[in-house]
DNA sequence: GAGCCATATGCCTGTCAAGGCATATTAGAG
DNA sequence: CTCTAATATGCCTTGACAGGCATATGGCTC
């Protein structure tokens, strides 16, 4: 199985997460929406289902997908600490443009 | 010139970023702790440079990199919808948890 | 400028994953 | 039970990329 990042890497399974964003969907609606194979769907939603990233409800013949609650929990925990810092660099500025009304410089080091 | 994505899905790439999260370092001390071989390491950083994540600072004939304040935009725009999802649900739970002392379904669908 | 250090680049190779295609599986209709 | 629709799996090919290695580049000392 493979890491969250390696999963969110693939444009085409981004983009089924997000069209399972605005509600379940079968396979097929999926194949419609994406223009790929519908055996690539399928590869694409069984890597996401062993990530843990969507589930699958049987109606008939068809399976119809959904996402999960499951979070990305290895991107989130590595993204924290520089998001962290990007947020304090991004406040750093705004204080910089309140208290001059000039631009700083394009390269900022850290502190 | 690579997406976000691609960037961060190579370990040892996430692992200079960490690194730089610590303070600046020139390239041969990033090569002893992350036990690669030089050129790769260069090379990683290339991709680093050209994604706007790592400056580089020039003193003597070393070359010192440091984060700088770019934040991975592509990544974090595609993650926040997603994100917010994940949080609505962590709140759910709480919120029952709170409310009744069981434990809900492990697969838990979406509205 | 010769030689040395630190870093970058180019080339080659192995690996791995995505897409195309054929086919297996499963469920329901009749 | 057969046929069909919906989905999954297996195999193959191709392309991207990381690492190993040799070598080029750039700055510094003498």
């Amino acid at each position: 199985m493979v890491d969250g990042f390696t999963v969110i890497t693939d444009p085409s399974r981004r983009r089924i997460l997000d069209l399972l964003l605005a509600g379940e969907r079968d396979v097929n609606e999926l194949v419609g929406e994406l223009g790929a194979a519908q055996p690539n769907v399928s590869k694409h939603l069984r890597v996401l289902r062993d990530a843990g990233l969507v589930g699958a409800r049987v109606d008939g013949p068809r399976r119809v997908y959904h996402l999960t609650n499951t979070p990305l929990a290895d991107v989130e925990a590595w993204l924290a600490p520089h998001r962290a810092r990007w947020a304090r660099a991004f406040d750093a500025l705004e204080r910089h443009l309140d208290s001059t009304g000039s631009t700083p410089s394009t390269e900022e080091n850290q502190p």
